[in-house]
DNA sequence: CGCGCTGTTGAAACTTGTCAAAGTTTGTGG
DNA sequence: CCACAAACTTTGACAAGTTTCAACAGCGCG
């Protein structure tokens, strides 16, 4: 893949941390820019951080400086109420940004919490801001993002509004499925990387509900579960499960 | 209050377009930039478009060439399934943006509705991003208003994900008054623009248990309700009902 | 002035939540 | 490497909340 010529080894560690030479290039940021616009890129995507599972990236009400690019695992990001409930309000992975929410107040709104060991690019806002008035592409681009993170919440609104247990489990399992496929891994198997608490918390159910959808999905031959590990059997028979009423 | 000097009559269509001139403008896109760039923006936002009630300002699918601002009047805007149920996202009023759903895939993704007769300024969206690369104010503060509508999102969805019917109706109606207070209007009194079948909609319930809801809070005085007129009576007791668990 | 849309209310059915107990996996420390 | 504790999952029985179905009332528009 990456074998064309490339710097000598002194500059591996730039090469490393560079947008230009980074396989997400078609899922994140850099989507669509010339060679040349992603190269101006890189000096914006200067640091990554790495991160231990269970560990926060930012945490509410911490001051928002800089949006992040998942390079690599898995994150969930949940607001608290002052009563101490929670709800995790989406579940991201490899390619996508996080953070954008912090805009609006210049402080987080969110938790973002990685679920595995992961890594992500650190993008410092306002030289983002910068280089997209530099860059017609980067700041249409950017601008889609945001609007795509909009339209994806409308989805769980739906998907929260009308929409009964089984319909929305069966929903959560093919947009992983989905995103899964879009990344080069299977459409079919995957493991999760999250509780049955925080997929409930995520669906607006109790666990036991989704425990219990889990189990059905498994009796009718839909799915083959065992604990995190998900084998979808029959992704038809859960696409009609999408479409029924609400209780 | 708009008494100072002003450009003769001649100029008046002019100035009724004008941001320069508009009492939204503490509201609205102008928010926090200078008189000068005040005056670049009234170029952009040339348009006006007055709606009907039960007009459509836009329909999903139809291609996204402007976001609108909401210079008078009540809008709600509702996503469709395929299967024809459909969920309210929102209700929109005087000073907010509308369409900014459209930008990620250059088409609407829902409707946009008037309750009441209305009008809006049509932003042409290409001209509002040639723009935003020159004024920096206005670009930093167009990125706030999107991540404020992921944060309003995220709010939705705590609301359908963890509170019960006498919940979301709360909130629901504390948030109306705060909008209207903000708009100087009274935050005690006001008319619902939309019926309940679409209150309902929006807070995922059925339109009789938004009614049932309505005629509990009148029982227990924290409000008085006449068809659409509303009169608070109790906000503290109603800022308490917002603090339950889920059902 | 009446018809239709909107809203209210009741009773029964259904879905999901709650509580409880037991089984399973994972992680840690000896 | 094993053992034990903690965290997570499953399942059952029962309770609670919301929807469904149905009937009726009221207001507003034409």
């Amino acid at each position: 893949m990456s074998t064309q010529s490339q710097p000598a080894k002194f500059s591996l560690e730039l090469v490393k941390t560079a947008c230009s030479n980074c396989n997400l290039r078609e899922l994140c940021l850099p989507l669509g820019l010339s060679h040349d616009e992603t190269i101006k890129l890189d000096e914006l995507v200067s640091t990554r951080k790495r991160l231990k599972r269970g560990e926060y990236l930012y945490r509410a009400n911490q001051p928002f400086e800089s949006i992040y690019a998942i390079r690599s695992g898995f994150f969930k990001t949940d607001v608290l109420l002052e009563d101490g409930r929670d709800q995790v309000t989406g579940f991201q992975m490899t390619g996508e940004l996080l953070g954008l929410d912090g805009i609006s107040s210049e402080s987080h709104t969110c938790n973002a919490v990685a679920l595995e060991d992961s890594e992500v690019c650190t993008i410092p806002f306002s030289n983002l801001e910068g280089l997209s008035r530099e860059i017609h592409t980067l700041q249409h681009h950017f601008h889609k993002v945001m609007s795509r993170e909009i339209v994806r919440d409308h989805g769980v609104m739906m998907l929260l509004g009308m929409m009964r247990a089984e319909e929305r489990l069966a929903t959560f399992l093919l947009n992983l499925s989905q995103r899964f496929t879009a990344r080069g891994y299977s459409p079919a198997e995957f493991n999760l990387r999250m509780t049955r608490e925080e997929i409930g918390s995520y669906l607006g159910l109790k666990l036991e509900t989704v425990s219990r959808a889990f189990s059905r999905f498994q009796e009718e031959g839909l799915i083959a579960v065992q604990q995190k590990h998900i084998r979808i059997l029959n992704t038809p028979g859960l696409k009609k499960l999408m479409s029924q009423q609400r209780a």
